[in-house]
DNA sequence: GCGACAG
DNA sequence: ATCTTGTCGC
């Protein structure tokens, strides 16, 4: 949605993002609308900035291809200040503008990005995954490491690939994923135009033998790479 | 009113 | 998220 309301990315405060969050949330999509085979995946993710630069935000986006092996086709990094500090079920307002400019930042437009952070599973179907789909017109999936809202149901097994649901209100809002042996779980969950079962089949799909999907798991290790060298104690 | 609370 | 080395376990 290249003509959304300045208001779903810079609104004036806490009200104004409410507001925002339940109409974005009426436009998201929860059914799938993507390529069947997607083969460009973006995986982008946020970090703090250098040390003695608290008040600043990096954002990395990592463009991958389907079957290219571990190496990243491109990235896409980006830092600035952000407008608005951490506030519990507000995440997309302060990270989604460097996000926006990261994936600006590759070479082509993927056919899927997977988000650190939460989809349709917040408190207004609002989460980070969900916010940057529908103002990006892209299909998104909600990769998170913790619950914001929910309750697993039942008893999660040990096994990698073990599954419950994460209930909230009587309902199922995301996935609670065993994606590593001896891990906390990941909670997968839509973010717009992507089912909650296409989603898991993606994460599963992106597993490489760590705990996060190797889209998010190189933006989060490369923004933390990008931070030490910002700081002269950068490796190779 | 109190506790919970993505990154 | 971030402050931070070694240490316990498969």
């Amino acid at each position: 949605m290249t003509d959304a309301p300045q208001d779903w990315i810079h609104p004036p405060d806490l009200d104004a993002a409410r507001t925002a969050q339940h109409a974005i949330a009426a436009r998201a999509e929860a059914a799938d609308r993507l390529p069947h085979e997607p083969r460009l995946v973006a995986g982008v993710d946020c970090a703090g900035a250098a040390r003695g630069r608290p008040d600043r935000l990096r954002a990395m986006a990592v463009l991958l291809e389907r079957g290219t092996g571990p190496r990243p086709l491109a990235t896409g990094l980006v830092e600035g200040v952000p407008a608005f500090r951490y506030v519990p079920g507000f995440l997309g307002f302060r990270e989604i503008p460097f996000i926006l400019e990261a994936l600006a930042g590759l070479p082509r437009r993927p056919e899927l990005v997977l988000v650190d952070g939460h989809g349709l599973s917040h408190p207004r179907g609002c989460g980070t995954a969900t916010h940057l789909g529908v103002v990006a017109d892209l299909p998104t999936i909600g990769v998170a490491k913790s619950i914001l809202v929910g309750r697993p149901e039942g008893e999660l097994g040990q096994e990698a690939g073990s599954q419950v649901p994460l209930v909230w209100k009587g309902r199922q809002i995301a996935t609670v994923l065993r994606s590593k042996r001896g891990v906390n779980p990941l909670f997968v969950s839509s973010g717009h135009r992507v089912s909650l079962n296409t989603a898991v089949r993606h994460v599963l799909d992106w597993l490489a033998g760590y705990r996060l999907p190797e889209p998010t798991r190189l933006a989060d290790k490369l923004a933390g790479e990008a931070r030490q060298v910002a700081e002269g104690t950068g490796p190779p």
